[in-house]
This record gives C-alpha cells, sequence and structure tokens, in this order.
DNA sequence: CCCCGAGCGACTGATTCCGAAGATTTATCT
DNA sequence: AGATAAATCTTCGGAATCAGTCGCTCGGGG
C-alpha cells in the first residue's frame, strides 16, 4: 500500500512544477534541513539571516515543486528486509515501458534508464530469496522487451547518502 | 564540507547500536514518518495511540538507533548536479579497501559490495561531464585493486524511493 | 506614473515541543 | 516465586514553535 512517487519522476502524469530557480539562501536552508529534517525554522531563520515566517514560505515552496521532500530513510535491514539487489535489464525496443513496469512495481525502490551495456537499472528491495526469486522470475524477467538480465545481490551497503549538498 | 554518515554503514567506527527490535507501533510511527517527516507527535500519537511523549521517546530511541533519519532530500537535477551515473568496478583482492575509499569520496553518494559480475557498486553525482571524467579517470580507477571499470550514465531517474515501508 | 504581484517582517493565538517526575510494565537474578 | 532493576508509558506545565494574516517594500510591466 501506500504508493508514494519520488523526487524526481515528472513521468508519473502529474502536475509539472516551475522549477523554483534556487539562490543562496534556500541553498543554505536545504543543506540545513539535509542534516536535520525536523530543524526548526526559527534556528534556520537565524542561520540564514531571515525572519522564521520567511523561511517557512520557502521551504513550504520548496516541497510543493517538489526541489526536495522532506520524510524518515530507513535502514533497510533493521526494518525487515533482508534481501536487497540491483537489476541490471538489457531491453529491445521501448525502454520506456520497461522502465514504468518496474517503477509501478512496490519491491522497486529505483528505477533509472541509462547509456552503457544495460539500458535499465532498478534497485529492489525483498523480505527474503524466495521473494526475491519470485520477483524476478515471475515479474520482472518476462516484461515484454527484456532479453537479458543480470542481478546484484547485496552483501553489504556501505554508504547511502541523502545529501550530497548543493551547487 | 560536513560528511554526514549514511543510515546503515556500521563500519565507520561509530559506536555499535543494540539493533531494537521494531514492534508494530514502531512501524506504524516510521511509515507515518516515511511520508511526512515533519509530521507532528501530537498527531502521530492519536494515530497510534500512545501519548504524545511517548511517541517522541519512540522516534528519538530510533534516530539514536540508526534504524531511521529525519532528512531533506531533494531532486539533483534542481540542485544543481547535471551529471550522475552508476559505476560497476571488479577488484582483485581486497573490496573492502575499495569501498571504503569510494566512500570517502563527497561525490559518491552510494556504496554497496555486490555478489555478481562487480564486485562493487558505486552511484556518483556530479556537476557536468568534466567533473565525472576527472573522478573517474583521476580518483576511482586508479584505486589500488580496481580492475576494471564500467560507467552507465543516467539518462533518466525514473523512481527513487525512499520508503519501502516496513515488514 | 501607477498598478500589481512576489517576497519579507511583524504580530498573535493555537499548537507543539520538551524536560522532569511519577506510575506501570517488563526483564533479570537469586 | 519473589524481589530488584530496567525499560517504557502517562501526566503536566512552561517555553518554544507553528500557522495564519496583515501591511510594507521592491521591481516589472502596462
Amino acid at each position: 500500500m501506500t504508493t508514494i512517487r519520488g523526487v524526481a519522476n515528472n513521468g508519473g502524469g502529474t502536475t509539472r512544477k516551475p522549477s523554483v530557480n534556487l539562490d543562496e539562501v534556500s541553498k543554505t536552508i536545504i543543506e540545513l534541513l539535509q542534516h536535520d529534517g525536523r530543524k526548526s525554522y526559527a534556528s534556520i531563520a537565524a542561520e540564514v539571516g531571515l525572519s522564521e515566517a520567511a523561511v517557512r514560505q520557502r521551504v513550504q515552496r520548496l516541497l510543493e515543486a517538489d526541489v526536495m521532500q522532506i520524510v524518515a530513510v530507513t535502514d533497510p535491514l533493521q526494518v525487515g528486509f533482508q534481501r536487497q539487489a540491483m537489476v541490471g535489464l538489457r531491453v529491445s525496443g521501448d525502454m520506456t515501458a520497461v522502465a514504468d513496469a518496474l517503477t509501478a512495481m512496490d519491491e522497486v525502490s529505483y528505477v533509472v534508464t541509462t547509456a552503457g551495456s544495460f539500458d535499465v537499472l532498478a534497485e529492489v528491495v525483498c523480505e527474503n530469496d524466495n521473494h526475491l526469486l519470485e520477483l524476478l522470475t515471475s515479474r520482472i524477467r518476462p516484461l515484454p522487451g527484456v532479453t537479458a538480465t543480470e542481478t546484484f545481490v547485496y552483501l553489504k551497503l556501505n554508504k547511502q547518502l541523502y545529501n550530497w549538498g548543493t551547487r
């Protein structure tokens, strides 16, 4: 349940946003919230030199424009998902359709179309090996246009960052 | 600046956490915060049937145990990063050292050691093509033990989820 | 020149956050 | 079992924050 859109998928048919241009103040606000999503508007205001209300309005604008979203991110292992993997797919024909189909799957947390020996990369989050096996054989590989897949089972998640800063 | 740890790296030398076991209430709290990281404790309490203070204590515990973190996640394209790529690496010898070296790089947002034809997968976030090129040729490929790399430049980010729910 | 909209500061009531203290449940040890 | 210790919950009051709203200023058209 609870299908939530990702940050950057503007292919889902939602209303298009006017791509706000970020000034230095907004970038600083973003960076502060990348460290602590619950930081108070007042303390942010003190750091960037605006009033509390102005910061609040900016944050609201950034959220509505989908420039950022403030959420809890979890360690998959600690919330009951024992198997993660990256799946590389080679596709003949329209890879958009394949990407869309993958995007629609609950177990798929990440889909990107790439230039390289794989056309699409998808990260999947499964509860166990059987779950992963079923997902791969019954639902991913049969997708029309998929000519080959290669699965990279995660052994260890070394780094997982959500805050790259801003430029 | 401000190198922030990821969620799941317990290899960085930080204090070990006692891996809290999650009951249904905590899972519900997490799922609510996965939708809105700024949701008030009071409204969460109303939904899970606890007092506001109890919810606050649980959230604090979850944060300290690194089960989750509440942060702002951004759309890389909208904050000035034009080039993203997944880099697959083949490594001879100790892949832990390679993974650690990648983890230490600011441009690297994601590092995972895998079982498959690649030993390590790393996602990199760059400002432009020159930046990506420099990173690959001068800093990633020369790493000791790296025998081959393959780069998948992102054409389109289709899906990017941070909330898989809980099991 | 004037209108108009965007963005900001100031203000206020309602809500929320926060820390502490006490009560209750759960776990541990003998 | 029984007692002790640890963990977790509720209650509570004061401080801080949040969420609106209003008026002001600054620029850009018409």
